[in-house]
DNA sequence: ATGGGTGCAAAGTGTTTGCAAGTAT
DNA sequence: ATACTTGCAAACACTTTGCACCCAT
């Protein structure tokens, strides 16, 4: 009937709020594991997924895994389509456009995603010079 | 050395063209394989990544299952999370948000996805009503 | 003590790939 | 004849789930 406050839930949430690389729940199992040998893959997908709908974290949905967030007010996002690596984009977050998105459609609209998509810095470095 | 022109492309790019629900490489699979039960999944899932990376159709990013699309301009989308069906959003496209988005980041940035998530018409009548 | 949470492993989804046979050029 | 493409099935990557045990309340 009530959420209980685990060890385990505890080290997730801290893992996501300590690193703001857009981690992926297998970035943040991998790293917890080496702390906690016992923790499990389940318990970390199950908990992300529960933060990410409850709102206590960001979620950023990309490809080929999804990614979660430190941050949780709606922002647009980089992604490397090379090395994968994604960042916050300096690009403001329109939120006049949900309303366009209703206005014609029907739709009850709750937000929007962008992804921006590129080659980052270092890729392009290293890609030629 | 050159590309060839099966049977199995004009099939598959036929398809893509006829339909404009977004369709995912399974409901073009699926729709193949009733003309023709030869057609392999494999087939369908590689010519569709292909075409899609030549420009001939369009990629949606969405989760669980990328979808294509007949249409090659950019442009943003509208996802219904109920039912997970996609259709275009009448929202314009911002170029220059694609050149904001390079200018402090290091990043050559080749486009952006926009999905607004809500809820269909149909879907939120079939809620309550 | 109760019932939500965990660990484990198996199952699920969506997609890619190795390879022998087929076919467009 | 050559080598790109197909069909098939197995492999993959990411994620979810069933279940017995555990532990926060």
């Amino acid at each position: 009937m009530e959420e209980r406050n685990t060890r385990q839930k505890g080290m997730i949430l801290d893992a996501v709020r300590g690193r703001c690389d857009h981690p992926t729940a297998d970035d943040i199992y991998l790293e917890l594991r080496a702390r906690d040998p016992r923790i499990s893959r389940g318990t970390v997908y199950r908990n992300l997924k529960r933060m990410a709908q409850t709102g206590e974290i960001g979620l950023v949905q990309t490809s080929p895994a999804e990614r979660f967030d430190l941050r949780t007010d709606p922002h647009s996002h980089l992604r490397c389509c090379l090395c994968g690596r994604v960042w916050d984009a300096p690009v403001p977050y329109r939120e006049e456009d949900d309303r366009m998105a209703e206005e014609t459609t029907g739709f009850s609209v709750r937000g929007h995603s962008t992804v921006f998509e590129g080659v980052c810095a270092d890729c392009r470095k290293a890609q030629e010079g």
